[in-house]
DNA sequence: GATGGTTGTGTTAGCGCTATCATAACGGAA
DNA sequence: TTCCGTTATGATAGCGCTAACACAACCATC
């Protein structure tokens, strides 16, 4: 039986002790106890030993609402991902909370479900709460969205693409760029009827990117090109699967598939598994990400690996050095990507005359 | 080259339009504009379209900061789980701001790092920013985060487990039944020595409850009992199949092994496929969770479901009510697990006569 | 035509903090 | 001594909004 339970129940946040409380005990006025806080080298010690005693007695917690309102910073700062279930996005938010939290700002996480509508939304509905940064995901935003963020004033990092006019600030890596190198990773090593499963495009530019980054590559490997080798799965195992059984029956020749992302490729690697497929001689598999599975998988598998993490930590890192005036001067950073080649594609480059185009070097 | 860009740089938050311009352009006062917002039915339709349109020519939105603090009320609810990265708690996160969201409340999301310290800090990092509630993970917590929540009353809800005395409010399910169902289930398909594996116990009652469940299953069934069956594993694939390897090399008449999460479990069934190790007749493997994996997996995967989304949901629902003053009188929601049994144990239970206790029901 | 309920709007007074300026106390330089 | 700079603290006035009450206008009732 619970005893304590009487007095549990919520009384209201106004019950809670005020700072003026806190300054009678300790003998001081109202902002002493703020100073002793947020300044307190601008607080003779003993007087701070006194407030810091009359804050533990008490058990105040300062109201940061009325701080942040006072003090028109909120220390907080808004995220928007396409989904969270995507354990992609948890990198980058990793990313930023390591960063952000140590520094004393909180985070506002809310999700779009891929829809610009959603997404302008939120942005709204984040910025009425007055954060001190917006981090959100892509370059392509409703017009709402970016005439709100224009006027508002905030520090905004769009992540994960590049742009040449982000609104504000922007950490990414080219898409296009790094699809493209895939195909050509993939001609490289001797598949010549490549198709592609793509995640669903409209309104995601990440995918957008990777489908002209693929049919770039295509075409300058001059490798068939059809829309029937290109699919487009929203994001999960069976998914993959589906994709790689719908495309191996229409296409029989097709020795390869790039998929946009590694739960597609992971659930067709398993498809592959199931009707024996074998991966990667008579097929294969590449994916985009490189989450942890991918190096599990058995063949392990090729994949683009993308700075997940650091866009978060970047991201946030700009916020803060934009909140404390630290302007740098590179407001557009382009972390880069990497090509992981693994046993669901053939080891060995075939050597072979190639056109005289660039190579993507991996 | 951008051309806005030198209006871009934020100005401060205090530039922002104020509610006493709108009111003045509607011909009204301020209190009816935040009527007009908060409570439309409350203000005569013609005065309702006056308001609407001066918001829409000013761009006008409200300073929640400064609603938050005059109302009480906040409209932020804080989410502390204890990794991002795990997509477990991804769906849990879904779950509340699929409730949340739609009702105008928002998330606060912090992670502690499985650590109880950390827990505490962040609860009063929260608390200082006044949430409507707080969703916590678990039922362990810090003496000074039961301490400080018992007198901060504000909604509070644990979730992922089962307890006699929550803080407030609860929405979980036992951890310990799951895992003593999981094992008698095992024993059921006729497998004699089954290891486990584990996560981390310290300062994680779930993993420390499945371990409970364990112990009690491998004791009422007359199985094997030692330490030496036991290992912890880090939350990876990786750590999985490794674990599986320490087991199978420790003891090579083992012939199932449970582990407390389905990656783990996945990993090691990759590892099974890569050691040749015949999974389900040589060898059974059960996880926990039901990721979207367990279900792809060749073969599928034996675990046990919970309701991760409906946890979230759930929690929001109990803080929702709450805040609305509908006390329900379920303070504690147990929501139950389900075992499903995939490839990875074998099919057909073994019929033998089994000793008088009550049997776990599935 | 006085009473009472309803509806719509305004006035006033904060919410709990911090910015800003003022002030006091002190030590050292001219 | 007077003056100035420095350091520590306080008084006052908001931040932008909403709660609580006041009040006016209107309709219905008896």
């Amino acid at each position: 039986m619970p005893k304590e339970s009487a007095t549990r129940r919520p009384r209201g946040l106004g019950t809670a002790v005020r700072i003026e409380e806190v300054a009678r005990l300790a003998g001081v006025s109202a902002i002493t106890v703020s100073r002793a806080l947020n300044t307190p080298d601008k607080v003779a010690e003993k007087t701070r030993e006194a407030v810091w005693e009359a804050i533990e007695k008490t058990g105040y917690i300062p109201n940061r609402l009325a701080g942040s309102l006072a003090s028109n910073r909120s220390h907080t700062i808004g995220v928007i991902i396409p989904t969270i279930i995507n354990s992609i996005f948890a990198d980058k938010v990793q990313g930023m909370t390591d960063v952000l939290l140590k520094e004393g700002y909180h985070l506002m996480l809310a999700n779009s479900g891929y829809s610009l509508e959603v997404e302008a939304d939120l942005v709204s509905a984040f910025v009425a709460q007055r954060p001190s940064g917006l981090v959100l995901t892509g370059v392509s935003h409703a017009d709402r969205t970016r005439t709100l963020l224009g006027r508002a004033g905030i520090a905004v990092v769009e992540t994960w693409s590049l742009s040449e006019e982000p609104i504000d600030m922007l950490v990414g890596f080219s898409n296009e760029k790094a699809a493209h190198a895939m195909v050509r990773h993939l001609h490289g090593l001797g598949y010549r009827k490549i198709g592609l499963v793509s995640a669903p495009v409209e309104h995601n530019d990440r995918a957008a990117s990777r489908v002209a980054g693929y049919r770039r590559a295509v075409r300058e490997c001059g490798l068939p090109e059809a829309r029937s080798l290109e699919r487009e799965a929203a994001f999960s195992f069976r998914n993959g699967a589906l994709a790689l059984a719908s495309l191996v029956e229409a296409h029989p020749d097709m020795d390869a598939i790039f998929f946009a992302n590694d739960i597609l490729a992971a659930g067709a690697l398993l498809e592959c598994q199931r009707r024996g497929i074998a991966v990667p001689d008579e097929f294969g598999i590449a994916g985009f990400d490189d989450v942890d599975l991918a190096a599990e998988t058995v063949p392990g598998l090729t994949t683009v690996r993308i700075p997940r993490y650091e866009i978060g930590a970047r991201a946030a890192q700009l916020i803060l050095d934009r909140i404390a005036g630290r302007e740098s001067n590179d407001r557009i950073i382009d972390l880069g990507f990497e090509i992981v080649s693994r046993g669901s594609t053939r080891a060995a480059p075939v050597v072979q005359p190639r056109p005289a185009l660039r190579r993507a070097d991996a």
